[in-house]
DNA sequence: ACATTTGTTAACCAAATGGTTAAACTAATT
DNA sequence: AATTAGTTTAACCATTTGGTTAACAAATGT
């Protein structure tokens, strides 16, 4: 009951609609160019996937999925409030940099079509905030950190880490940087950013 | 020499075309659908604009001219950079909340044909940082700030100010709260981030 | 009053696009 | 070798879409 040639051209498929989804949205996204870019028949698209609203699902959800755990670092870890901060800071730009369609990519569809939340809600391991909100609570009281709201403080470190990849040729060109020089200015940020917050919070 | 009619219908294509492009980008839109919510045939369009591309132009340029102000406040003010960062904190969240298309149109279109910055870096007054770079070095150097780097302070004060309008809907599932609580959540930002960016920068 | 320019409409058009179909092909099963 | 099930292709289709045309209406200039 073996697939005899396997599932390679299903794969072929996801990686050519994943670079073109990502590159031009789900309404730039031409199914034709996806079937040249996985050297495939336009047909064989919708003998995998149906439709391309369903293709395009089935990117989007293994984008959000490839996201997710990244988000779960700073939110369900054990270790300490700043260490969490430096290490997701860290861990985050890092994947980022390898990755940098993904952030534009998830928020634009979202915004564009609000109802995919509630699909990702139930799909994967949905990043959820309360034990973060806990631990920060803790930390007010203890004293250690200033009075922050947990939500804002989360925030905030989305906000400073993300922003960058999202918005890239906005700030590359108010801050007039090229290509490389911005690179740069992202790997320095990774211990910048933490920094930033830590110093932000610490009393 | 006048147009009889005034520019009225000209006026009508342009505000239905900014809510048309702002909601579904430049590829989701439809001519029709502007020509329909402007009340007027879809040859006008062409009659007015020429094109989709040239009527789009007109909308991106009218809205980043409505941006670009905001962002010449923090940068070429000549107030102090911890009065500046109150007050386009408090300015820029109240814009917002009153455009929250805007900041995701911009980044959007232009992550998706950067040429177009081309276009806006001679267009309008292009916000640029050279101002504010030399106050933070003064600063710096005063010994009012900690060592900071003022492109980063500059990428830092946009994420926190912006990014909150640009992944909301991200942020509302992330954070669990409805429309109602994020606005108030917004609302408190408007101090909260001053607040937090001063606290990371101040000796 | 009349000609000319400007504004507006309905009908039309060619190209692009997502999707389908039916036949051909491939490889495992009997 | 014949059957069967899954895979691939080329040709085709209906609809959508940006854009055009030609006729008509309303101002404007003379």
């Amino acid at each position: 009951m073996t697939k005899h040639k396997d599932n390679q051209t299903e794969e072929q498929i996801l990686e050519a609609a994943k670079q073109v989804f990502q590159a031009k949205g789900m309404d730039g996204a031409r199914m034709q160019e996806i079937a040249d870019k996985a050297s495939i028949n336009k047909a064989m698209l919708h003998y995998y996937y149906r439709s391309k609203q369903l293709l395009f699902e089935a990117v989007f959800n293994k984008a959000f999925a490839l996201l997710a755990p990244q988000l779960n670092a700073i939110l369900n870890d054990d270790s300490a409030l700043e260490d969490k901060i430096r290490s997701f800071t860290q861990n985050y730009i890092s994947f980022m940099m390898k990755h940098p369609y993904l952030p534009n990519f998830i928020i634009q569809e979202l915004n564009r079509n609000p109802k995919f939340i509630e699909s990702i809600k139930n799909n994967v391991a949905f990043p959820n905030i309360s034990k973060f909100k806990m631990q920060v609570e803790q930390e007010v009281e203890k004293g250690t950190i200033v009075s922050v709201n947990a939500e804002q403080l989360f925030i905030n470190i989305l906000s400073l880490n993300v922003f960058p990849f999202v918005a890239s040729p906005l700030i590359k060109a108010f801050t007039n940087v090229d290509d490389k020089a911005y690179k740069a200015m992202l790997e320095d940020r990774k211990t910048a950013v933490s920094d930033f917050i830590i110093n932000a919070i610490k009393k």
